[in-house]
DNA sequence: AACTAGATCAACCGCGCATTA
DNA sequence: ATAATGCGCGGTTGATCTAGT
């Protein structure tokens, strides 16, 4: 099938937008709405096609667009979220309130790849480089250790939340949004939704291709590539079993007790904080 | 002061998916 | 069932800014 252009594009605008064209943008979908993108710019009065008007619009002009840098608290969760859900930028800017896909995606390529690298993390698999050709395997693999971050922080909100219904919600700052909560969304959300109910999810990205997943009646597996030996992941019900080395029955390193794997992985994360870098 | 290289970010492009005719 | 259309997404580009020489 033959696509037709997105607009006419002769004698149609391009670059950057003036302020006259933003004010004319603005003023006509406060008052009518946006409406159909493609015939907005004709009944607006703008000499621009309506992809670039809906560009304009959801980056730069949207009244709850959030301007100004990052917070290291942003950065903490664009990362984890990356590590989650990869380059996934719309997904990733609906976690963050305020911020576009666009301006994720830039402070991604610009600072916060360079920043994981430049720790010897690489930026796709949010592994450390291996040297060439090297066999050697961590310990707990960061695929794990995000998933362990994951069940943590929802964990935390959830005991948050509880304890704010019971009427402790002094005890927490009450306008503050804390990273628990973005947490505890992405967890209610179409993601974690899919987390649960075990449908293929990659935690790292690199390595979607390989992961597979089975669902038997007791509950679903998510198991790495088998070569790998790194981790397993069962859910049943609404709880989470991390089995580090279970795909080698005969390793020394299986843990009968997942609850201690759990909060190994829980002390791990919260005492060797990947993110503390950021911080500096 | 002038030049250059690197960093930043707004905007564009092309593709794929969903919906409609 | 198929073609046409609209929209949103991710990747890329290029203009502008900034720091270093």
């Amino acid at each position: 099938m033959v696509r037709a252009p997105c607009c006419e594009k002769t004698g149609l605008k391009r670059g950057p937008w003036a302020q006259e064209e933003d004010d004319i943008l603005v003023d006509y979908i406060n008052k009518n709405g946006h409406g159909s993108w493609r015939s907005l710019p004709k009944q607006a009065g703008l000499l621009r096609c309506g992809k670039s008007c809906r560009l304009r619009w959801t980056n730069y002009l949207r009244p709850d667009i959030k301007r100004g840098p990052f917070t290291a608290e942003e950065e903490k969760l664009v990362i984890q979220l990356h590590a989650i859900l990869g380059n996934r930028w719309a997904a990733i800017a609906a976690q963050l309130p305020g911020r576009t896909d666009n301006e994720i995606k830039n402070l991604w390529n610009t600072h916060l790849r360079k920043r994981l690298m430049s720790k010897g993390i690489d930026p796709q698999t949010h592994e450390p480089f291996c040297p060439e050709g090297s066999t050697k395997r961590l310990p707990a693999s960061s695929s794990t250790r995000h998933m362990a971050q994951w069940e943590s922080a929802r964990l935390e909100a959830e005991a948050r939340l509880s304890m704010e219904s019971l009427g402790l919600s002094q005890l927490t700052s009450p306008n503050k949004i804390t990273n628990t909560d973005y947490f505890l969304r992405v967890w209610h959300s179409e993601v974690g939704e899919s987390f649960r109910k075990g449908k293929p999810v990659c935690f790292s990205p690199a390595s979607q291709a390989s992961v597979s997943s089975t669902t038997t009646d007791m509950g679903t597996k998510l198991d790495h590539e088998p070569d790998t030996g790194l981790s397993c992941v069962t859910m049943k019900d609404d709880s989470i079993t991390f089995n580090p080395g279970v795909t080698n029955p005969s390793s020394p390193n299986e843990m009968e007790d997942s609850s201690d794997t759990v909060l190994q992985l829980f002390f791990d994360f919260h005492g060797h904080n990947d993110m503390s870098f950021l911080e500096a």
